[in-house]
DNA sequence: CTTCGTGCAAAAACTTTGCAAATTG
DNA sequence: CAATTTGCAAAGTTTTTGCACGAAG
């Protein structure tokens, strides 16, 4: 649904050139390539594979990975992009305004899936009065090995 | 209660030293050490901190850097011990031989409550298994404000 | 006594920073 | 134009590795 897409990805840039405006930053070449690939590819990524994709997908973009750096920061402080790590890996960003969604890794090799499941966030609202909390966020992660992994019979 | 947690030292200790024994390795005074602040510290910590922890704590023991990394890492490989990151900050450690729980956390004041759910456990294996993946275990950590934060109507 | 572990320092990997030139508002 | 951003390379950080000596089984 090309059309949806493009009000969401206009939605999310006019988010980011709003936060720029009001710091009084650049909407520059570089920028808007980072973010056009948060979107397009989504996922979790480390900054070299950021890296990577953009010198691929955009071969004239000529960006240095100091400025993928330095966007991902600039981005994760305004929230637009959240960043996590587990295991071996390194840290992993991934754009911050989806739906709510938890995660199941890859002990083995890092791999990322996403899920969601409203029997179990309607028990974790009901746990939380249980103890008098007023519950706001959770984080929860499953860590397991993955089918590829597994067929592949490495040990961790 | 000193008695208990000796008997759970000691077999958090037999743990250890079954894993070493398993893979032809040796038990050291160093190892040692890094288990008992493990065990003594319970807290996420970074490599550093076990180090400056440790120095601290046992300023005989003049251990290296890279003992740290190197035992935290054969702990994770054990499974003795849990690693895991979120934002900013690196790769964290905690003793992983608990009997299974979960957190519920006070953002305003950092209380944590333990709990646990058969329920939402039942439903994460099944999760998993719709994914292919086998799950090996799980972090799940509710946010919110303590009742006693409520009353006191602080925000966050 | 043989094998493994340690500290140290060097190397590798990862991330940030300084700077002159280029780009944006 | 003034101010910010960029790529590059250099400088910081963090983590791993090689090695000779010491310790454990």
């Amino acid at each position: 649904m090309p059309f949806l897409e493009n009000i969401e990805y206009d939605h999310l840039l006019e988010e980011f050139k709003s936060v720029l405006r009001k710091n009084s930053l650049k909407f520059t070449k570089q920028r808007e390539t980072i973010l056009k690939t948060l979107y397009n590819f989504p996922g979790h990524f480390l900054p070299e594979e950021f890296y990577n994709l953009i010198k691929k997908n955009e071969p004239n973009s000529n960006i240095g990975i100091a400025t993928i750096y330095r966007t991902l920061n600039l981005l994760e402080e305004s929230e637009i992009v959240t960043a996590l790590s587990f295991g071996k890996n390194g840290k992993k960003y991934e754009l911050a305004n989806k739906p709510h969604h938890d995660h199941i890794i890859c002990k083995n090799c890092g791999l990322i899936l996403e899920f969601e499941d409203k029997s179990i966030e309607k028990r974790q609202k009901e746990i939380a009065q249980q103890n008098g909390f007023e519950l706001t966020n959770h984080i929860m992660q499953l860590y397991g090995i993955c089918p590829k992994c597994k067929r592949k019979k490495i040990g961790i």
